[in-house]
DNA sequence: GCCTAACGTGAATAGAATTCATGGATATGT
DNA sequence: ACATATCCATGAATTCTATTCACGTTAGGC
């Protein structure tokens, strides 16, 4: 019969320890005295059966034990703290928060065309939108640190469900006056001279490169990376260098900038994006209706671009 | 300043009462008055700010907010459980328990080989493989359901990493009087008239499928699915039906059973078995020692190979 | 309509967590 | 080297919380 030992409250201190350094800070952080921190770890400890730190004369040092307690903590708290909020919200009569997870940099320009409509058919739902994960999208999802994943990447696994949302083309975006402005197409060659910037990311998850630079064997000759799609263009219009971007999104910029898209190898970068959340979560009323929302913004994408291209 | 309201006393609470199905029987099962759940209860939802059952006649109701609160329930205290369990061993002088999740089910064969030698290098280390999972291996690896993936579909994920342990040939096994015991290799006509028996996963994560039936289009006149191997070969050794196993595995049971293998496809199935794990654990020396080893044994067993085929 | 099985409530109590007051140990500065 | 500040541990006192006990209320079965 083991009976509960740790409880929240052995997890949060093991977090404030950490975070203060002592035992002293810890106890401020958590509104106590040190005192009363000092005996409730010694009467966790005492039930564990195990030291979780070495008093190695007034410095603290976690023990095995410890490290892993202290990892359990940062695993489990913000899900407890995450589901605070969630259950306060529905106290409140809001159906929750949706976290968005994006995996893919352009798709935050198609995402606000998304949420704008949603919050308005869901004004009880509140959205978030999160683009760091230390486990990548995936481990995100099954970790619930967010309840949909927008990426290029999908992985139909157990547990998980992916929907394509919508198609594109991957373009090469040059200055209007550029030598390559009016190329049916862009090899690999073409690229050699250039200076091509791109968002920071890993040279794999770059389509430039995966479908043209590196099967060809070549690099450009500069290859620079900024943050934020708006900066990336306007060093593109300054004649600066040249960038790859989803054919709509240069199409939208292409009003108020010089900017030409230009299709990248001889049958064009086809890409599409999924939409990922947990199966579970599939009944989730809020959450499949971002799912078909999603969906019908695509089609009117399409007859966007079929305008514009008219 | 949102204070701690849930414990996980509270989560607690929450997945009695869906076991029991009432208050009183949940009291039961927490050794407690059911007036002190109702107490406990009380203050929660009044914390909360909104009810988490609603009181219909004497029947309890889970509302959103408490259907929510269960499902994190359900996440959570497994995690507390087994982290308690793991002190445990810590403090016993143990290193703790090494989980390995299984996705394919020849491997358990394998798998006997390496854990042998591991439990007598490392006496301090408890083993436990898991082969059924909610949402996947990877979801289980997320989860912290298992620690360690054996799989031949591995992920290279942030956050998760595999490493190649062994490759081996999958292979038709007959028995050694069919009429395909001499064939220099298989084709998917010549598995039509056959009664093909394997385990019972989907079709997708059979090789024989996946490399050979599903694109020429043809499908066995009969498939029987059994659960475990040896069941599986005596089927086969009394001419009841034919199966596909890796080749080592059916060099073990050539010996005392009267059984072929024989090479499917032209070209052969090549397969490869992968060792997954959580990047944060990389560095645990109990968990990397267990993949250095299964690498390890690859070797052995391409040594016994040769012998065999000699 | 009565009996049973369920949940709710308030006062009493047992038990934990917290504080207060204090002491010992270890770095830091002069 | 000595004073001093910082940090953690301890025991007794206290405050706070969880639990029980005893009773009340309500819904459904026969």
């Amino acid at each position: 019969m083991g009976r509960s030992v740790i409880e929240r409250n052995h997890l949060e201190v093991l977090r404030a320890v950490e975070a203060g350094g002592s035992l002293t800070a810890a106890a401020e952080r958590l509104h106590l005295t040190q005192s009363a921190l000092s005996h409730s770890i010694r009467k966790l400890e005492q039930q564990l059966g195990t030291p979780l730190w070495l008093r190695e004369g007034r410095q603290l040092q976690l023990t095995q034990a410890g490290k892993y307690l202290l990892a359990l903590a940062n695993r489990l708290l913000p899900q407890f703290e995450h589901a605070e909020l969630q259950i306060d919200q529905f106290a409140r009569g809001q159906a929750g928060t949706l976290r968005i997870g994006m995996e893919c940099h352009p798709c935050y320009q198609w995402l606000l065309k998304v949420v704008g409509p949603y919050l308005g058919h869901w004004p009880t739902v509140d959205v978030d939108v999160k683009q760091k994960f230390q486990f990548g999208g995936i481990g995100a999802l099954f970790g619930h640190d967010i309840d949909l994943l927008v990426t290029p990447d999908p992985l139909h696994r157990p547990g998980l469900v992916f929907e394509p949302v919508f198609d594109y083309e991957q373009v090469l975006v040059v200055h209007s006056g550029h030598r390559l402005a009016h190329n049916d197409w862009i090899s690999a060659q073409d690229l050699e001279p250039e200076i091509l910037i791109t968002y920071p990311v890993a040279v794999e998850r770059l389509d430039v490169y995966t479908h043209l630079l590196l099967p060809a064997n070549i690099r450009p000759v500069r290859h620079k990376t900024i943050e934020t799609t708006d900066i990336m263009l306007q060093m593109v219009a300054a004649g600066r260098g040249v960038t790859a971007l989803p054919r709509w999104l240069v199409q939208e910029y292409q009003q108020r900038m010089s900017i030409v898209p230009v299709q990248l190898g001889e049958t064009g970068i086809g890409k599409q994006i999924f939409l990922g959340c947990r199966e579970r979560d599939r009944n989730v009323d809020y959450l499949s209706a971002f799912m078909k929302l999603a969906t019908e913004v695509r089609r009117d994408d399409i007859a966007l671009d079929a305008g514009l291209t008219n």
